[in-house]
DNA sequence: TCCCGACAAATTGTTAACAAAACGGGCAAG
DNA sequence: CTTGCCCGTTTTGTTAACAATTTGTCGGGA
């Protein structure tokens, strides 16, 4: 995954502070609640308060932090109602996406993703810590199809905004029974409509697979709102 | 008077600029394609640099300006290509929230919508300088039900960043033959599946409006695809 | 004991100056 | 006359200091 040596000696400080901020962000070096004290940050990376506020904007535009006018900024923190408000958006922009993928994803774009749900299989079958991996592997399988799509500005909203947040909180909901496999097998369907170049079935077939998953995570959450601060369930760990 | 004597005290200078510069977007008053230079601009609303970049930030995040690293900013300008990819957009997006009004949006704001229908359709009977009306009254229709979906980011999507992006370019597509009357008709249509409480029919009629829309747009301009600046992924010498 | 107001510390918003990179015009060579 | 380089100007990126607002705390009084 390619960690980058020091690419970044030609860019701008913003954007350098941006990407290692939503990387701190994703791999939950900041949690999902936490406060952003803008001195503090701006030290730690070694830059001074103006890029950092920077790239604050652009993670508010990303939706990864929320700003208040004069209390300052805090890591975003989903509460379940808004989950299931990012699921509903999902749903409609990834149907449109395979839509359009129907139409326009080349032949070996999509043969390439037939041999990664190949090695999805495989991963699967074996069973061995797959939990993480299948959800990593999700994320992939929807922005290979957000590629194909051809669509620039449903690209970006799909794997600028929305896969960071889903990306947030996939440990929560990985490792449901029987999901892995069952949506193991809507990818395959949703590929083989894509490759029959049938849009419609495939927009439909997406829409189902993503409103299983929100059924699943509905279930698994039935609770009230939780706004964040979790009781970290690492197994693989330690 | 005294309708405003300083309510902006207590906002941050990076929001009213952020407005200002809005407003002058979406008015004209900056043209798609216009550099941003920002010392002119920050002594044009009597502010610094600072706030200035602040608000130019929020901007990008809403498309309404492109930014490029060591060139500064510019108006965005859509090419045809780009606007179709918006109504794509749209359509996905829209769909799903006439799906969720259909299940949210309660009774008197349904019949709120049926009399702006009538008002409509009384400016569109009278013909007079309709055009321009009827867009924004479309642009109205659409914005209520995106605030009668009940899901607030997708009501954020379209309200805060698309339909912005829609009035920037409403006037070269508005006055199309016929087009004012079968859109309000659509409406109509759209809005009693809302008041079955019918969400399938109510996405399926909504994306067909979209697509509807979006056929006119590109009859009238079958041209090629530039409105403006296409050109700045240019070779550097030849 | 509890509530309230004022003070103090910390944090955010804003400004102006400094550094670096890009743009443009003029000049010289082919 | 065209082409390429050089240099001054303009514009953007960055920094550090200043101002204003919020937060937390302490003390007094009911």
């Amino acid at each position: 995954m390619a960690t980058n040596p020091q690419p970044e000696a030609s860019v701008t400080l913003s954007e350098q502070v941006y990407e290692a901020l939503k990387s701190a962000i994703v791999t939950g070096d900041l949690k999902p609640g936490d406060k952003i004290r803008e001195p503090e940050l701006a030290k730690r990376f070694g830059t001074s308060r103006g890029p950092l506020r920077d790239a604050l904007r652009r993670l508010e535009a990303r939706h990864l932090v929320t700003n208040t006018p004069n209390a300052g900024a805090r890591v975003v923190s989903l509460s379940r109602s808004q989950l299931i408000e990012l699921y509903q958006v999902r749903e409609a922009l990834e149907g449109m996406t395979c839509r359009l993928a129907a139409d326009n994803m080349p032949a070996e774009e999509i043969e390439e993703l037939s041999g990664l749900l190949d090695r999805h299989e495989a991963v699967v079958r074996r069973k061995e810590g797959a939990e993480y991996f299948r959800q990593e592997g999700d994320l992939d399988f929807h922005f290979r199809i957000a590629m194909g799509c051809r669509n620039d500005l449903l690209r970006s909203a799909l794997c600028d905004d929305h896969y960071h947040l889903m990306r947030l909180y996939r440990h929560k909901y990985s490792n449901r029974s029987g999901r892995p496999r069952r949506a193991l097998a809507e990818h395959r369907m949703i590929l083989d409509a894509i490759r029959d170049r049938d849009g419609e079935l495939a927009e439909l077939l997406m829409r189902r697979h993503i409103r299983n998953a929100r059924k699943t995570f509905e279930q698994a959450f039935s609770g009230p709102d939780t706004t964040g601060d979790n009781d970290d369930t690492e197994k693989a760990g330690r």
